[in-house]
DNA sequence: TCAGAATGATTTTTT
DNA sequence: ATCATTCTGA
């Protein structure tokens, strides 16, 4: 077989061709000079320092995505290399699509020439798919998604004999993550990390999951960079190759890279030549160490923070210079980033006006919280505002409610960005179990998904038994079903059932070549009945099920046939669905990332939610740290408004429960700062929690922050059980610690008035008179 | 084998 | 409260 480096067109000798890329990017660049043009000395600087390690710290707004495509553009403009010559890494498909966009832009045609401009996943693919056979795989190996990856890991905890109860997949699959993400093979991990897991087992389960994704000739997202290193370090030559090839790395987002990803970009920036001007890799990671909000996925701040050592001489470059937001925005935002210790330091400055000063609303609860920002965001849109301009940005996912019931009654279009993906949904999870099926007579795990969707009464103890087969003699499922068919080891009925399928398979398979690839999937989703079963279901979602599995059909027209569309699905299958609509968005923090809007909506700004309990539980320090890091990027999302919002009483898992104010809030500078009132006149006197407002400036001494503090050090109890605050007293008015007794009347101030029917501890079971039956926490009613 | 009942968990999310 | 998953009985 032919050396896969040499056998691809990407790597021929990097000799400069007339007429080639190159010289035609030059040549379109030469004419449409001045792509410098607009931008600051610093931003030119990173753009020009091409030798050599450059770290960019750019801070959010400050045009970093402009800097490097600039940089892109500029090395090829310089004819310093070739399109094939730049590795250029992101971590969404989202901002490489971005990047090759603006890069072509600039520079013309010639960026189709960019193989290396991806994701690190869909880098390592790749990379791992021309040397598949050094990792045990064979080129076409599938890529499993976390859906898939969890099914696999139940089969090898039910293998191993492990309760699934005390010890879940999730979890296995989180700390198998965790080691990957890490950088570790198994092999590698260390004793004591296996004692987490299934009684010290977990590190065996590993061995035999990886085992078993090489039977199936699968890997998992982990692998595709795991696998890299591995062979990175096995066979010297072949890292060499990229080296070489490797002339200028571009690393976006660096704040976010993982120890795995770390490793992978040092191996490829290592330069062992001896030749003075090769021993310095051009390296170029531009990220915001305050915006390093993956923390809990892995990603490495100390990464950033460590770059000067890691590429000795690096020359750091700073972007402090905001071209987003306005001057009381930034001022807060930099005030409250401020706070974290262990940070590199930038001072963001704007020289647009001041504009609008923060403003901080308290609402008596959430859905005063949301009934507030529903009719201010009216007022936008009477006053001609764009919907579009508009975002709320939520902590958790579950805040997104409230909004998206009070946006319907209010006829507000909105669209909830990230949530769950496209190709999550379990109906095309099916669809392309089908094809998957179709495609691959090994696919075992797609086999399996849907071997009985639509119900065929082909239930546990056919499968197993088909699994028994496979096992004795080492075959797919397919083939297994195939055997037994000849058998008499099935029932009648399963037995016919398992043969027509067969047979449908075989005659999709057929058809593979002879007719296009959308009409087979549309044969195949009608003919095993997959599309009936969404027919003949009536639940609401039914219909959009149908509609999905059309857009998944349409969405598989730019590609060859088949196969092309399913390799390619497993890394970049994002829907950036046509959303013309003018909308409001509603997402959470770490969704906005790299966004930006006219007015921003920060609800939820209570201790317990953001900052999350968990995060201080878990994380300490560090964790409260990310949760600032967090606010501070909801924050600079605005450009000219910035809403800041916190509830007294918000409910958690059903539950009301009095609430404290965020000590972000008390982190503001009060000159940026204005305090307001809740706009939706829903008649609750505000003299209640207007001393609840402390809003003294940012010094550690305000009742806030002490309240903070005193929960943080007290009780490890999350939301509940606040210690009595000033606001907290001033609500309960009369209660005054009298226990209620089951059938007293009392009132409550969201409920109204109602009867007790159950005590429990702190918490009531009341029926209201209006509301009917609410848990409530005692502390919030009074005797009627 | 399947539907309905009980059980349990519930930050953030990409690939 | 709500949702998803697992269990149990027909």
């Amino acid at each position: 077989m032919a050396d896969p480096l040499e056998s691809d067109d990407d790597f021929l000798p990097p000799a400069p061709r007339a007429g080639g890329i190159a010289a035609r990017a030059y040549a379109s660049l030469a004419s449409n000079q001045g792509y410098l043009e607009g931008l600051n000395a610093e931003q030119i600087e990173a753009v020009e320092s091409l030798d050599g390690p450059v770290l960019v710290l750019a801070g959010a707004g400050t045009g970093k995505t402009r800097v490097l495509t600039t940089r892109i553009a500029h090395i090829l403009a310089t004819g310093r290399a070739r399109p094939g010559d730049i590795l250029s890494v992101t971590f969404t498909n989202k901002a490489a699509r971005e990047m090759r966009h603006r890069v072509s832009n600039m520079v013309g045609e010639a960026v189709e020439g960019m193989p290396w401009l991806g994701t690190f996943h869909s880098i390592g693919a790749k990379i791992l798919r021309r040397h598949a056979e050094l990792a045990d795989l064979k080129s076409d190996f599938t890529i499993l998604d976390t859906d898939d990856q969890i099914r696999l890991i139940k089969q090898i905890l039910q293998a191993a004999d492990i309760d699934e109860k005390r010890w879940p997949a999730r979890l296995f699959a989180a700390i198998m993550d965790g080691w990957k993400n890490r950088g570790l093979s198994p092999e590698d991990v260390p004793g004591g990390d296996s004692a987490g897991f299934a009684d010290g087992k977990a590190k065996q389960l590993y061995v035999a999951y990886q085992a078993r994704l090489k039977t199936l000739n699968a890997a998992d997202f982990g692998d595709l960079l795991l696998e890299n290193l591995r062979i990175f370090r096995k066979e010297p030559d072949v890292l060499a190759r990229y080296q070489q090839r490797f002339r200028y790395m571009l690393v976006d987002e660096y704040q976010d890279t993982n120890v795995a990803q770390y490793l992978w970009l040092r191996l490829l920036a290592q330069r062992p030549t001896v030749s003075v001007e090769h021993q310095r890799a051009n390296i170029c990671c531009v990220g915001d160490d305050d915006q390093s909000i993956y923390g809990w996925r892995g990603a490495e701040v100390d990464n950033i923070l460590r770059f000067e050592k890691d590429f000795p001489g690096a020359k750091v470059i700073r972007l402090e210079r905001n071209y987003r937001s306005t001057g009381h925005i930034l001022a807060a935002a930099s005030h409250l980033i401020a706070h974290n210790q262990g940070r590199l330091g930038k001072t963001l400055r704007t020289e647009d006006v001041p504009g609008e000063k923060v403003t901080v609303t308290g609402a008596w609860d959430s859905e005063e919280e949301a009934r507030t920002i529903g009719a201010e965001i009216e007022d936008w849109r009477r006053q001609g505002h764009r919907l579009s301009e508009i975002a709320i940005l939520v902590r958790a996912s579950f805040q997104m409610r409230e909004f998206e019931d009070r946006f319907i009654t209010l006829g507000l279009p909105y669209r909830v960005v990230g949530g769950p993906r496209f190709y999550e949904r379990a109906e095309i999870r099916d669809a392309l179990a089908y094809f998957r099926s179709v495609c691959s007579v090994t696919d075992d795990l797609a086999f399996e998904r849907i071997v009985n969707v639509p119900k065929r009464g082909l239930g546990d103890a056919t499968v197993q038994l088909l699994h028994d087969y496979s096992r004795a003699h080492n075959t797919s499922l397919q083939e297994s079903a195939r055997a037994l068919i000849a058998t008499e080891e099935l029932k009648p009925k399963p037995r016919a059932t398992i043969r027509d399928l067969i047979v449908s398979f075989d005659r999709w398979r057929a058809q593979l070549d002879h007719i296009s690839h959308t009409e087979l999937a549309e044969v195949v989703l009608d003919e095993s009945g997959y599309t009936a079963m969404w027919q003949n279901e009536r639940s609401a979602d039914a219909a959009g099920r149908l509609e999905n599995l059309k857009e998944l059909v349409r969405s598989m027209e730019g590609f060859e046939n088949m196969r092309g569309f399913l390799e390619h699905i497993a890394l970049v299958m994002d829907t950036e669905g046509a959303n013309d609509a003018d909308s409001v968005y509603l997402m959470t923090l770490h969704a906005a990332k790299g966004l930006e809007f006219d007015t921003v909506y920060l609800p939820g700004w209570e201790e317990g939610l953001f900052p999350h309990q968990r995060a201080l539980d878990e994380q300490g320090r560090s964790g409260l740290e990310e949760e600032r890091r967090l606010a501070h990027v909801g924050l600079t999302r605005a450009r000219k408004n910035a809403r800041l919002f916190f509830a007294i009483n918000r409910r958690i898992h059903g539950m009301w429960n009095s609430t404290v104010p965020s000590r972000f809030l008390d982190e503001l500078p009060e000159a940026h700062v204005d305090v307001t009132e809740a706009a939706s006149g829903f008649a609750e006197p505000r003299s209640r929690f207007d001393r609840a407002e402390p809003f003294t400036g940012s010094r550690y001494d305000t009742p806030g922050w002490q309240r903070a503090q005193a929960r943080a050090n007290g009780s490890a109890g999350r939301f509940v059980k606040t210690p009595p605050t000033i606001e907290a007293v001033a609500v309960r008015r009369s209660t005054s610690g009298a226990r209620l007794a089951v059938g007293e009347r009392v009132f409550h101030q969201k409920f109204g008035y109602g009867q007790v029917r159950e005590v429990d501890g702190d918490k009531l079971t009341v029926s209201f008179d209006k509301a009917g039956e609410k848990r409530v926490v005692a502390s919030f009613v009074d005797r009627a």
